[in-house]
RNA sequence: GUGGUUGUAGCUCAGCUGGUUAGAGCGCUGGAUUGUGGUUCCAGAGGUCGCCGGUUCGAACCCGGUCUUCCACCCCA
């Protein structure tokens, strides 16, 4: 090998072990995801330049991987387009595909280009890698995977309860205590721009709100002058910096705050609507915060806005995330189709589980038992027993090769298997095999016809 | 996209103001133990010091570029 061997930044290989993990994380919500009724969709890994570009922001735009068209692409670019050497001139013109940027806006285009197909309300999840031209950092990388769960074609408050309720049930077989459920609304957000006249501002107001935890009550009002937002409008805005209490007692401040603004009363209500019917209906182990602060997410959310933090003390970003969109489907042209939709972030619960050592032991056992290899005779012997216990639902292996019997031993306990099984000369004649229990050292012998005695202590 | 940071054995890391043969622990291989791992003892293998170029009598160490890692912005899962 001349050179090393690399991977493009922010991709990974998965080991066994890490594929394991994976694949328990995506097992239980999976499950959960269809106990609550959601089928599964999948959709190509890369989509038409326009169903993409344009959907995220500037922002997003910048983020989203772009393909190169076959040929000789750079000759069909006309010479004047060539010569402004301006990049968002020339690509659109030698780029005519993208890389999926999320699971949302694919699902939007699926749901209209199979509109009448499909048997609304559709509830539909999808479990899919997406790619980011982001620059990596801890939980950030170019290639990840969503879960999302969306619900369209029904306007009802019910749904924004059952994604919290679905939350809830997932982290809480994850084991994952801790874990909060942050809530806001869009009509809130801009209820509250409207209520200190700074409308038209609306989104540096919502970003600056954002960082409050991060920087700071005066790094906020710092950013809001920053973005032109007028010392009276931040006047009036301080008693959002310190709402705190029980969420019906931040609900009391809010009405008040948003008294005069229609949208801003209508998220309020919408609010404490949900928050109400979840308190009834009561969540296992996550706790549901309403916070004025939220304003991430995409510029297509509409009502309801979710993110869900880690447990407190560890450093992650969002594990999750989600809210009603009201119009997403219009961008595809078709109108009046409501959704609502969540979404977890493998890589990062997946961090999170490792940090706190949440993942069960059991994930590492690859292999019930092991079959020692003594010789063609006595392997084929194995083999047998091997094959019965296949058949029963055991996950047993016979070392392939006659290698030492040391060897062996030992690459079955690195392997973490915890039965070893012998099968030599003596059995073979005796028609036996012995069964070494790896974590006692205890050793037991049982007859062939006698297997099922042995998978009974499995 | 902006600013910073990191890279030495399979892994985690030492390595002095630039000086001759780059070290440790763990892991790996072999032996003590030709049918017994995880503990112990003995021996051994393993390195273009991320890559390319420059400065120097001499570079893991200094300089430039590049890739990678992580961090702060931006944005986000």
């Amino acid at each position: 090998m001349a050179q090393k061997p690399s991977i493009p930044k922010g991709t990974r290989d998965f080991s066994p072990a890490e594929v394991a993990r994976r694949n328990y994380i995506t097992g239980i919500i999976k499950k959960h995801f269809e106990r609550f009724g959601f089928q599964p969709i999948e959709t190509p890994s890369f989509e038409n330049f326009d169903t993409l570009m344009g959907k995220y922001g500037d922002e997003g735009d910048r983020l989203i991987f772009k393909i190169l068209n076959s040929g000789d692409f750079i000759s069909k670019v006309d010479d004047i387009t060539y010569s402004s050497k301006k990049s968002s001139s020339i690509l659109p013109k030698i780029s005519d595909r993208a890389l999926r940027y999320d699971l949302t806006v694919p699902f939007a285009r699926y749901v209209v280009m199979h509109q009448n197909e499909i048997d609304f309300p559709f509830k539909r999840y999808q479990i899919q890698p997406v790619w980011r031209a982001d620059r990596p950092q801890k939980g950030r990388f170019r290639e990840f995977y969503q879960c999302d769960a969306d619900a369209v074609g029904a306007n009802s408050l019910l749904q924004e309860v059952e994604f919290i309720q679905l939350y809830d049930a997932v982290f809480t077989e994850l084991g994952l205590s801790g874990v909060t459920i942050k809530l806001n609304h869009r009509k809130i957000l801009s209820g509250m721009a409207e209520i200190i006249g700074a409308r038209h501002l609306l989104v540096d107001f919502t970003v600056a709100l954002d960082k409050l935890d991060k920087i700071g009550e005066q790094g906020v009002i710092q950013e809001m002058k920053d973005k032109g937002i007028s010392e009276n409008a931040i006047k009036k805005a301080a008693p959002l910096f310190s709402l705190s209490g029980t969420n019906a007692e931040k609900l009391n401040v809010l009405d008040s705050f948003l008294e005069g603004s229609e949208i801003g009363i209508e998220g309020a209500l919408e609010l404490s609507k949900i928050i109400n019917m979840l308190e009834k209906l009561e969540l296992q182990s996550t706790k549901l915060t309403m916070d004025v602060t939220l304003a991430r997410g995409l510029n297509y959310y509409t009502g309801a806005i979710f993110e869900v933090a880690a447990p407190e003390g560890i450093a992650m970003g969002s594990i999750g995330g989600g809210g009603r969109y009201d119009d997403l489907t219009g961008i595809f042209g078709l109108k009046d189709v409501s959704g609502v939709g969540i979404s977890f972030g493998l890589d990062r619960i997946y961090l999170v589980l490792e940090e706190l050592g949440l993942f069960p032991e059991s994930l590492d056992q690859s292999i019930d038992v092991l079959f020692v290899n003594f010789g063609e005779e006595e392997a084929l012997a194995a083999l047998t027993l091997v094959s019965r216990l296949r058949t029963a639902g055991i996950k047993a292996d016979l070392y392939p090769t006659n290698a030492k019997t040391q060897k062996q031993f030992k690459y079955a306990n690195n392997r973490k298997v915890p039965f070893v099984s012998l099968l030599g000369a003596e059995e073979l004649k005796a028609k036996t095999f012995a069964v070494k229990n790896m974590s006692s050292g205890e050793q037991i012998s049982y007859s062939w016809d006698d297997l099922d005695e042995f998978i009974k202590t499995l």
